[in-house]
DNA sequence: CTGAAAGCGCTTACAG
DNA sequence: CTGAAAGCGCTTACAG
């Protein structure tokens, strides 16, 4: 039936459809102009030809490719599934395409994700990972940087959750259940060194010390279990523990575990992220919400914008994070 | 000093390098005939233009845009992320870009991602996700279907792993270690009918009586709590469970906790996947490999082989999964 | 080793 | 509402 032939041309469908290719070219992109006997036509042999419009050439004869450029940092780190999310339907409305792409996906052919956006000629770019400083960052394109980073990358628009605030909300949480020995265990990246302060700030605003353990130069549950076996070690009096994120917070749980400590009975654990993780039966845990989805959302708006205005002057969006209380946290056992 | 200006064409550059446009695309594309003071040029005029070549354009000129499609079900089912590593090894060699969609990614622009890759044109597709009946499914490029699925595509490849061998092997090794009451909480996919056939087999060869508990439609962390919730209900002598994957195993954790009932002490527990989860020190799960990134590999080889003979019958892989030892499993309590 | 020419499959004005 | 023409930025033979 289907011939492993030359592929079908808008030239084929014209034909077979007895019109011209342009008309052909507009019923594809949705024109109101034409025809609904033509339309039909058209469709037909669309539909019989088996034919799909090469992307390659709309690109390139339109100077448009209509995609947006996504740059995550590793698949295995989820917050940027909402991100997604929230893009995708921020951008609906404007039928942008979204193309993911991590830092080694094409390592093998492309050292870094961004040039293979560029040579798609995507229509914009999302940064959601550490800027490096060996990309060479296009400036004829909007570029958002998503997520609090280390690195600025000039020009850029930038938009994420108030991680400094995030901590602040948890820490003085666990002040007002009556904690005063909570500590925190810290990462090296970019929301850390905010989420660190936050934590800092809160417990000095209380009166009480801060205790900051920083784990480098990751943030996954192994670090956090390293980082809570210390916390333990040089500060057994502590009641509550701040982790850096979901990820730590998992191996604070297991430290704690394996020291014999009941949580939340005897020690109180916090997240954030608010990641799947975060919600399962098995950890129940409290965490914060950065509103990763409403970051999505914010940043499709931010692109839109630049897109329609290319001189706008660069925006700084900051979202408000939220607690999300589920079961991981009591008031100390002992109050002192 | 970079004007927002029209971008540089390989015209621009093979003006600048003062050779022609030809010259250029040898560069480019690493031909050995050209001559290194001419070589030398084209690249710092490449430099000096902040020069890209047009992916568009070379895709639609040279009739091949060298990537290969992956179709994934769902971004936080990490399962995929060794397969793209192990296709990404695969592929290097020839050069082939990967390019990954979800079923969500561009549900605002197509319907099915399949469709925005053909419009692509990519060289190949991978479906390492359910196929669904309405994917119309081109018949001019290699197809490989990665993983176990319910539905068959006519003349595509096929790689998976023996998931039923897995299951018995993970049920062996508990019958080995004395226990007989053994449950398995299994789902509704692909995989999971084939892991809940190794797993009666391997029971009933031993003289056991097989207790499945299936929990439609998904294979969660929740379903996989419910399942065990049932399981430990319906069938308290339970000394084991098998769950149909890891996430399913957390819930199965979480409901033994819920219960009162220690791991391994007084149950053991197997996953299957080898997930990141699996390895943490909270979970410390025993569980199976599919080897996933050894499927990736196998993938990339069965598309270069029917790229290089299009003509060549379709074909099966099988992978031998491994049973990896962590912490969940002990003799029974109580042997009976 | 290098250059001029044709053509890939579309979109976009521009006439009718 | 519809068609003929030019052109997008490359690659690929094909001559030299």
């Amino acid at each position: 039936m289907a011939q492993r032939s030359r592929r079908a041309t808008i030239y084929d469908v014209a034909q077979a459809a007895g019109v011209s290719k342009s008309l052909v070219s507009l019923v594809l992109r949705g024109s109101p102009n034409v025809s609904q006997a033509r339309r039909t036509a058209v469709l037909a042999a669309i539909e019989a030809l088996d034919y799909r419009p090469s992307q390659a050439a709309a690109t390139l004869a339109g100077g448009t490719s209509q995609t947006v450029g996504v740059v995550i940092d590793d698949y295995t780190n989820l917050w940027f599934v909402e991100l997604l999310r929230g893009l995708q339907e921020g951008l609906g409305e404007a039928g942008l395409r979204i193309a993911v792409s991590d830092r080694t996906l094409n390592a093998h052919v492309q050292a870094d994700p961004l040039e293979g956006f560029l040579s798609t000629r995507v229509e914009a770019l999302v940064v959601a990972t550490e800027p490096t400083e060996t990309m060479r960052y296009p400036n004829q394109i909007p570029l958002v940087v998503a997520g609090n980073r280390q690195r600025q990358v000039p020009g850029s628009d930038l938009a994420a959750s108030d991680d400094a605030l995030g901590a602040r909300l948890a820490t003085e949480y666990l002040i007002a259940l009556g904690h005063r020995h909570i500590g925190h265990i810290s990462g090296g990246d970019g929301p850390s060194a905010l989420r660190r302060q936050g934590y800092t700030q809160a417990m000095l605003a209380a009166g009480y010390e801060p205790h900051v353990i920083t784990v480098m130069p990751q943030t996954t549950e192994e670090h956090g279990y390293r980082g809570a076996q210390r916390l333990f070690e040089e500060h057994p009096e502590s009641t509550a523990v701040l982790a850096g994120n979901d990820s730590m917070a998992m191996g604070v749980l297991a430290a704690a575990r394996d020291r014999g400590l009941l949580v939340p009975q005897d020690v109180s654990v916090i997240g954030y992220d608010n990641s799947p993780l975060s919600g399962t039966h098995l950890l129940r845990l409290t965490t914060v919400d950065s509103r990763n989805r409403d970051l999505g959302l914010q940043v499709a708006e931010q692109i839109l914008s630049k897109l329609a205005e290319p001189d706008r002057a660069a925006q700084v969006i900051q979202l408000e994070p939220r607690l999300i209380e589920r079961g991981s946290c009591h008031t100390p056992r002992t109050t002192l």
